[in-house]
DNA sequence: TAAATAGGTTTATAATGTAAACCTATTTAT
DNA sequence: ATAAATAGGTTTACATTATAAACCTATTTA
């Protein structure tokens, strides 16, 4: 694919995209932040969520929100670069 | 998803969004000259041309050239409409 | 104290992508 | 004339992925 660069696969997925899109913008977010946002099954969301923290491209920090467990997520320089990759190579397929 | 669309799945895919780019700038299109740009194996160019033209995105014409079997392709109205639509519900995810 | 809610994870299943194997016919080499 | 290579694909088998259903633990409410 000279013309089309490969696009990443773990970021080709439109929920595990999603979630990289609004991380990008809030740079911490909580998992039912993302769940509402993405609309998605807390499963699925969980899932993905793993596959990009074991990517290296976010970090995933397990705490308490008074008694309740809270997952929170941040982006990673990793993900801000893969990102940006992903899209710069998306244009030369959609422009 | 809200704010994120649902991407087509019929799209949303690297070979088959590479297809599409390219019958969009040519209008029409041998088998061997989008597995040469798309730098695909036959095989799964096979299978995804079948899934496009199902769905009703391209139109595929058998034909012969000289002795040997041509495989024409061309996009539709509603592959082109699907991928306008596509790339309007990426923006979304990518800006 | 039973049932609902919160906040997730694990697991089972379905859908998808991909290459290997295959097929038919044609051309080239021996 | 026959074998081997090439052209142009298709079919099939396999591995990966995405997704929701089922599950788990703890907490809050009825």
């Amino acid at each position: 694919m000279s013309e089309f660069k490969p696009l990443d696969p773990l970021l080709h997925s439109q929920l595990r995209l999603a979630v990289m899109s609004l991380l990008l913008s809030v740079e911490e977010a909580e998992f039912t932040f993302l769940k509402e946002k993405t609309e998605s099954t807390a499963g699925n969301l969980s899932v993905q969520l793993d596959k990009l923290e074991k990517s290296g491209y976010i970090q995933i920090e397990k705490s308490f929100k008074g008694k309740r467990p809270l997952t929170t997520c941040k982006i990673l320089p990793a993900g801000v670069k893969a990102f940006e990759e992903y899209v710069e190579n998306l244009k030369n397929y959609i422009n």
